[in-house]
DNA sequence: TATGAATGAGTCTTCATTCAT
DNA sequence: AATGAATGAAGACTCATTCAT
């Protein structure tokens, strides 16, 4: 599941080996983001295995050798898709002055994020559900769980420097602001809040003041 | 039964086509609800017409003297469960006493109703965002669409109310709160809140209380 | 196969019988008009028992108390259609004045009435190949050949007279002119004629008149 | 065979590639082939992707890498028997000695071509009508328009050189033979021939007598 | 006589996956 | 490692026909 870091191994593996998995690992990393491509562009249904194959220059067959399944693809766009929303929300946290900018930023970086990804969104809430006849292994959901806990520590932690508050606290205030989050985009995703009348930023700028105004009152 | 004679138009029906007529419906109801079975139990993804008719003791093709088209049952039953849950609401807010209480409600009411059903969020979301290939027609998508304006407008009354707000105020605190709600509900049932350790309850009457607050101030 | 007239019993019927046979006549006759109707709008695919049936306002298992078959309706249309071209030809004949006149008439009524019915035609030819695996009955299929070689008869009195041919020879000239009457008439209906920048008329007058020249020379 | 050089486009090709590209040609000319077959002997309702595919030996499913739909096998039969055609008419009128001679040839040929070959016929008259719900491409029909044009031609030319026509009435005459020929054809296929007791070849003979003597005599 | 519910065999098409090469 | 041919199971949908009522 970690397929950009090579396992440090404890005996020095021999130099041609080094080299093939070096090698392995950039094809892989083409086919992963070409399969990114291919999802953004068409979303879960046109996902494909022929269609990211073609879109990395391979034929459907050669994609079974770096992954098992589709449903392994998936698992590692969303992986990456997590990476690299932590680091959205860290560099977020890094360049904001205060402690109430750096919270309004980094309640935004996660909505912009998801924004521009809205597809990963899709990934991470719908295909891996758990429930599925045919999802991913247990490893599998529980690292990216762990991922996403990861991730939104960021945001905890600017919580609660700004209210002052215990990380368990601090805690429970992320996971109901990401809620919040998850719910406008949803929303806006499926086009719901264009038949509302609504704007998802003004929804989540309300949120956020609301937010801050009661943690930065706290201390 | 005079079966000679021809019915005129402007009476009421013949016992016999009345009789028919219950018992195509009957039987038609007895579709949607395995459909809702296979929905509930396979997802979206599992409802496929076969699974659908076999739940129902059909052949697939007799599906279809029921139902012009897959999408066609899916929006029967959007259309049955945003009945359900506008009767759920307006019940709620009934039952309730005061202002403050009707609000919160209302508001737990809607939770409650998706929570019980977590399938038809899927379809409110997944199926109709109007920009699928091939969707629902635009008439149905808009009548599914003032459907869920008129649930929604349950709770903007009981907001109103509680907070004093203009329509639109309180139609913008609705929609906010919806998004909650339904982002609650997401990271619920993809089993995200069991991973983050947080209890789907706790943050909607969290919400609600927040809420609650800052209306009941105004007024 | 003649459904429009009652066979002349020997012993007459009971007279409860006889306004039954009527009534049912008549009803078949509907039947049939309707079938008309769909397969001159919708072409052959497109004539359906639903689409025949809900036309004629009954449901589709009724029409199986008329016909046999979708087949045994495909065979009753052309016959009809076949009485009505050689009522067609007749008349075109009768009306004319001279023998140079009257075929040119009547070859040009032949013209004309599939023209005008031009899914006839689909039917005549292409529905009874006789190497078809459910086609018509070997009776069916002599009775429709009688048919049309009774209406061809027309023609060949008509070519007869102008040239003063024996029958032989007059029949020899009628199958060919037919041959290329049709042949016309499927380069206009398939849309060849159109792309090759001719007019079905023109074609017919160019043929009829070198047949009338033709044949009014020996004379 | 060198396979960790990249083949520069402009050198041909290596050797396994095109051994591959030969192979698959094969392979499709076999499933062409097959469809063929089938074609002949079924008709065009009975020429069914399942039907297609069992003859060639494959499952319904492999047909899709050869052809992306049931249009394009038969947009290639129709193609290819046009080439055919094509290449029968110019061998006749190649071989034929003078212009009488080779006028005669060149129709005889278009009526022989499609009399070993009847179920072309419909192809070309039936599934390609232009109107249809769901036909070919604009693209195809018109290549297939084209070639159509391009085979008639070599007719034209004929019947040119031997009236001193222009092409403009050359074209005229050659419609109008093809007419008559089709028709006979139509005629022969469907069997109605044998029930008139006429012959095709007496009847096409007959038509190009007329049609020489009539060009002979203006030249 | 007519209904209308239901069947069953069929239509084209898609696609993840396998496997010999 | 990669190909690409092929499978097999599935998808939605159609329709002539049957049959209990």
């Amino acid at each position: 599941m970690m397929p950009n870091v090579a396992p440090s191994p404890v005996v020095p593996e021999p130099a041609a080996s080094l080299r093939r998995r070096a090698a392995r690992d950039f094809r892989r990393a083409g086919l992963l983001a070409a399969a990114q491509k291919v999802f953004a562009r068409f979303g879960l249904d046109g996902a494909t295995i022929r269609a990211i194959a073609l879109e990395a220059g391979y034929t459907p067959g050669a994609v079974y050798a770096y992954y098992d399944t589709k449903e392994a693809i998936y698992a590692d766009i969303l992986s990456q898709s997590l990476s690299a929303l932590g680091r959205a929300l860290r560099e977020a946290a890094a360049a904001a002055p205060g402690d109430e900018t750096r919270a309004r930023a980094v309640l935004h970086a996660l909505y912009a994020y998801y924004r521009r990804h809205p597809q990963d969104l899709d990934l991470g809430f719908y295909l891996f559900q758990g429930m599925r006849p045919v999802g991913l292994t247990r490893d599998l959901d529980r690292e990216l769980n762990d991922r996403l806990i990861a991730v939104l520590l960021v945001v905890a932690h600017a919580l609660a420097r700004l209210g002052g508050l215990t990380m368990l606290d601090a805690h429970r205030e992320t996971v109901a602001a990401a809620c919040h989050i998850f719910g406008v985009l949803l929303m806006e995703n499926t086009g719901r809040l264009k038949t509302l009348d609504c704007q998802a930023g003004e929804l989540i700028d309300h949120y956020s003041d609301q937010l801050v105004a009661r943690l930065g009152a706290r201390s």
